[in-house]
DNA sequence: ATTCGTAAGTGGGACAGTACCCCTATTGTG
DNA sequence: CACAATAGGGGTACTGTCCCACTTACGAAT
């Protein structure tokens, strides 16, 4: 199974974990929301210290899962979420995970990637020992900023099962706050998807997909105002039996 | 970031890193295929040795990440499909990542799991060191024996998502061999999904998506010979427009 | 007070895709 | 010649997109 060929047989298990060095082991995040009339992401600067890779670069937020304090997986990502934003996250999935022997120049490494959805909480903090952090605009799959390590291929990779989920679930609600107008809604899945929504069709879809509940408030402008909703299950995705468009392209 | 908040601050990055003990690192394999009507996954049975957690137990092959041997994560779970089965797998896919305190006795532990689709490839072989293999049958979301560590988890996390991707895409054509009659195929959807399936709207669904080439050869039996058929650009999958059947149930 | 502009929200009809059901032809074996 | 399974075609019904038009509700301008 995992023994190694080379050497000779060792006698008791734990002998034989002793033949595994251990890789480092890192969670990232790509945080997403919906700012000033785009898709962003945040990204924090990595310290400009001794023996530190990438100094000064952008990457995603992240770091080595502390197995004193984290339980598992998941709660080392929101962990780091709440660091980063202070924010409980409504929406968080993994992604997927990447190592390989090259990610890192201090060794073999394995991230594990989470990403999340949240509501524009304003500008990030930076606090005195909070590193510089910021909201990047997505452009195609990545940000204009070069990245640390590989983080460039594991946003792409964010964005691009952000856009296919959008598709054809209710994932954008997480990207607003609590309480939105429809429009606000189709606003959200027009700057993910980057294309233009049919006011009828999504109307009908979100319908049928029968997740939001009016709240007895509405929201005043201008115009005509308009009825606020929200989601009735908190955390709760739902899926569309077809994808946004198929007529469209 | 990541820095341990209850020790001194120390100077160099090397010395932080050195704070933040490794977790275990393996990967394992949720290897599907259809064999004797049913849709069925590779156990192998844990080493009956000291030491060793859950000896005798079944599980899903896996093992320590080599990081001396494998470049990346995928490279590694290759290594090991191949190990199991002699078969260079036409699809392989990450399912994610478990992680916690929990899970091996052994200590903190990250999996990276992925799942794997072959053509039967008859009983698996069982060689001089190669541990005990043996197929057997999903029943619900896992099988009826029980599994070592989270194992009974990270196999119903690749069942559900076979069967959900099964709902919109192409991918049961790599739980067949190369070449094959459209009625197998159509057996084989309906083994994953569970649930019977029309012929012509699947006809119609496979026409439209364009993915297979005939071959000059025919699958003679005892009635009128079926045409066979091979997907045109092996490991390629297709997504459909709409899941399965939303009309039924 | 009336008019105007704007955005919210509703509704209908054309159209495309496809699930579903039924029927027929084909081509081997016994 | 009957049988069995493959292959394929036709027709209906239903779903959801897309487009267009219309009404509603407010503030602002006149």
């Amino acid at each position: 199974m995992a023994k190694p060929k080379s050497k000779p047989k060792l006698s008791t298990a734990a002998a034989r974990l002793a033949d595994f060095p251990r890789p480092l082991t890192t969670v990232d995040l790509a945080i997403f929301t919906v700012r000033e009339g785009a898709l962003q992401v945040l990204l924090v600067k990595r310290p400009d210290e001794p023996g530190e890779p990438h100094p000064g670069a952008w990457a995603l937020p992240g770091g080595f899962v502390d197995i004193g304090r984290d339980r598992d997986l998941e709660a080392c990502a929101r962990r780091k979420l709440k660091e980063k934003t202070s924010v409980a996250s409504p929406y968080l999935e993994q992604l997927g995970s990447w190592g390989g022997k090259e990610r890192d120049p201090r060794g073999w490494s394995a991230t594990h990637v989470y990403f999340a959805l949240i509501a524009d909480p304003g500008e990030p903090l930076a606090g005195a020992n909070a590193p510089a952090a910021a909201w990047y605009p997505i452009a195609g799959e990545g940000v204009k900023v070069k990245l640390a390590f590989d983080h460039r291929e594991l946003l792409a990779a964010a964005v691009i099962r952000l856009r296919s989920k959008v598709e054809y679930t209710s994932l954008p609600v997480y990207l607003l706050p609590r309480e939105f107008t429809l429009t606000e809604l189709q606003r959200a899945f027009e700057i993910v998807l980057g294309r233009p929504v049919e006011k009828s069709a999504f109307r009908d879809r979100i319908k049928a997909g029968d997740f939001l509940e009016e709240v007895p408030r509405l929201r005043t402008g201008q115009q005509r105002p308009a009825q606020l909703y929200r989601v009735k299950k908190l955390g709760e995705v739902v899926f569309f039996p077809r994808t946004f468009s198929p007529r469209k392209e």
